[in-house]
DNA sequence: ACGATATGAATGAATG
DNA sequence: CATTCATTCATATCGT
């Protein structure tokens, strides 16, 4: 991740000079905005924020660095979908248990996470950005974007909890059974087969494949 | 490339010492792990395995040694990247054959002249890849560049031909525009305030939140 | 140790 | 919301 910089201006991104690439094309969000984004997401369990609320976010996040309400959208919907795709990647960690206090808090790899919390937003109108105008279309019935017109919370002191216990750089990966070793199985040509790729494949009259580089075979011998 | 990886201990990365954060920075993949991961992808065609594909080539994958759903992810992901990577760079050497064949025809590239065929996942979306400028084309009205035609193809990328066909559902603008509007304040913590998202929220009992990772913590300051 | 390279990992952006 | 692409960072390994 960008994580070496964090004070980039974000707006000396134009390259003036030749055909070189664009410093930037891409924002790269500093880090008191992903630490903002953060809490929204965690802290207050902001998951698909409206178009009201990127606005929103992206005006206060403004403060820290050049952003845009599309940078927000894509940050929540991206951050959302990870979350969500690397939970299919685990095979089925542990089964659910009705009473079972087993602690499958075991992994804290990127993608073996496991910080589920409470949908403090309940409604998720299945938006999406536009880039032709940088607009944000939505299949739902929200209002306009009226900035400043909606702030009826006024509610919490917040003195919040978070601040001192909040994000902290967990440590990745630490512990993953490497399992038994070598499976001797010998038929390691029937992958089609426990991937569930294809069946008609065997009809192929290909016994042997050729692998394009044997690199890895470096300390095979 | 790691190609002369041992055996993976993964404890000799001179750092199971006493810290036990990212002691394995990274997967180190096995000859066999790396050896199979190949044969799935250009013997059996898979670039780019589902969730449940990549459960099982993991657990397969596991008999050789550590590894996880993401690493399978990540292979396959980075494999067809950078194959396709180092595609873009190909200064054209294929002369141009006069027949309008499909445009999935890939180049072979002096760098990697493996032999992938097949493509049994099958899951053509409705563009293809333009080594040429290395810009995805969609297959709707266009004809296929020849690539080497002459040195230029006419047709826009899918990122600009929408406007038509791309979103045509119910939905209404929301008017994202950067054109911000500060809520004027500067303390960070009353989020659920600024961005109107919650009220209630305060009443939930879990004061406390695990926030995952804080890789963006560098400089923040 | 340093530089070059290969590649695992992460993420912004985009599309379906 | 799922999937994919492109870009970039981070690090392991090797050559010098």
């Amino acid at each position: 991740m960008e994580t070496t910089q964090q004070d980039q201006d974000l707006g000396n991104n134009r390259n003036s000079s030749y055909l070189c690439r664009q410093s930037s094309s891409r924002w790269t969000p500093t880090s008191d905005q992903i630490r903002i984004l953060k809490e929204l997401y965690y802290n207050n369990g902001i998951r698909s924020p409206t178009a009201d609320q990127i606005q929103r976010i992206a005006a206060r996040l403004r403060h820290y660095g050049k952003i845009e309400g599309k940078n927000v959208f894509y940050w929540f919907q991206n951050h959302k979908a990870r979350e969500r795709q690397k939970k299919r990647f685990i095979p089925t960690p542990a089964p659910p248990p009705p009473s079972t206090t087993t602690a499958t808090t075991l992994l804290p790899s990127p993608f073996s996470d496991h910080h589920h919390h409470m949908h403090i937003q309940s409604h998720h109108p299945t938006h999406f950005y536009n880039q032709q105008n940088h607009k944000l279309y939505t299949t739902h019935h929200i209002s306009p974007p009226e900035a400043g017109s909606s702030s009826s919370q006024g509610f919490m002191p917040v003195g919040c909890s978070y601040g001192s216990v909040a994000m902290e750089k967990s440590f990745r990966e630490c512990s993953i059974s490497p399992g038994e070793s070598r499976v001797a199985g010998g038929t390691d040509h029937d992958f089609r087969s426990w991937v569930g790729v294809d069946s008609y494949s065997l009809d192929k009259t290909k016994p042997e494949y050729e692998i394009p580089e044997e690199d890895d075979d470096g300390g095979g011998g």
